[in-house]
DNA sequence: CCGGAGATGGGTGGCACCACCCATGTACGG
DNA sequence: CCGTACATGGGTGGTGCCACCCATCTCCGG
């Protein structure tokens, strides 16, 4: 453990399969005396192997990257590094991705379009061990708690299992059926079942709608 | 017109709706004496506007844009102000998609995954009225070349007709063949007709395609 | 130790989609 | 005035999607 009662800067793991985008986040966080890119990753599986390499404080992890997903990434890295600080940064405003994101052991969850302004402030958050959440995402958590509050159940619960989104990402990305359980080798009727799951969880009624679905949550890039 | 013979810098109005990206590409651009970031704009309609108040000798557009999508405020910026340049940044290497940015009057096309690389010489070769490609985008010209060489015909024109694209957005909204034909009182056999064309002109395979094709050109939203 | 959830797999049947085939009418430009 | 593009409509057949039904196995928590 890094003693942080004599800092250095923090030493950061950036991941984004847009180079622009790491070159801008780069540019703002090495702007900063107290924060340091030590390793820019262009998916989750490098994200996750750089990480093991630089041990860095904190990643800063896009929500949608091709191969693993920035939320797939950080559940294994949170695994893999129990010290790790999680930043997520997305560009969709999406209530269920940000409950995810926490879910998934993140301190923060901070939006592209407004991330000049925030991000910044949301590394040194993390790293004090304090949640920051962009001003969209407190109102998310506010009006997530008043209808849970209203309805009276519990916890927020997960949607979708890890399988069925692996198998979301794959149906939304147009492979049929038979591809995807030629992909996954299992059967074909398996993988129906799990669309069905989805399509029923959902409310849904086709895969085109899951289609949208995943667009929507930064699962996949139309 | 400005004198390019005894040349300031590159003046640039710059529109993405990701103010990280407009910060990272300001921050590229910005580094190189002969070029100069004036406005940033966060989508299309303000890209408009900021351009007929700068009159910028260079717009760099993200294609993909709330409000107005890049290729349309291309369009828009191409007949309002004659004299200026274009260049495309995308997150996506599509190639339909380049031929409609290159239409829209755009002097180059640079993918975001590469930008930090080409978009300078990009911008100078814009700049100098030379079309920049990206690899990418010269193999997707050459082979388009080939395909039409071998065929025979013209320029590529609009790629869908009005009516097509009326169907297409429907299809994409997730409506089937029997509720497009009742909305627009044609028959079942005609929508087929239309979504068959539309399939074998763009090279798909189903309507999910043809949905990510829809959603990516600004058609309807996710 | 048992119940529930999740992942696995199978069968049947209806319907939408999609690829082929065919045709007619209209409008516009060479 | 004729060809081409576009919109219209019909038929046939294959395949994938989707809604139902059924089951087994594992793992985890009460």
């Amino acid at each position: 453990m890094i003693d942080r009662t004599v800092p250095g800067p923090v030493r950061i793991l950036l991941a984004d399969d847009h180079a622009l985008v790491r070159r801008g986040v780069r540019l703002i966080l090495d702007g900063e005396p107290d924060l340091e890119v030590v390793a820019e990753a262009g998916d989750g599986a490098e994200a996750l192997a750089l990480a093991r390499e630089h041990r860095p404080d904190l990643a800063v992890l896009d929500v949608a990257m091709p191969r693993m997903t920035g939320l797939q990434a950080a559940r294994e890295l949170s695994a893999a590094l129990p010290g790790l600080r999680l930043l997520m940064l997305t560009m969709y405003d999406n209530e269920q991705y940000f409950f995810e994101a926490l879910k998934a052991g993140a301190s923060g969850y901070v939006l592209k379009s407004v991330a000049d302004r925030d991000l910044v402030e949301a590394c040194r958050s993390a790293m004090r061990g304090e949640p920051f959440l962009y001003p969209g995402a407190v109102t998310a958590l506010i009006r997530h708690y008043l209808d849970r509050a209203r309805q009276g159940d519990g916890v927020p619960e997960k949607i979708l299992t890890a399988r069925e989104e692996e198998i979301l990402k794959l149906v939304a990305e147009g492979h049929s059926s038979k591809e995807i359980a030629a992909t996954l080798v299992i059967s074909v009727k398996t993988v129906e079942r799990h669309r069905a799951n989805m399509l029923h969880k959902l409310g849904m009624r086709d895969r085109l709608e899951l289609t949208r679905y995943a667009i929507r949550v930064g699962l996949i890039e139309p």
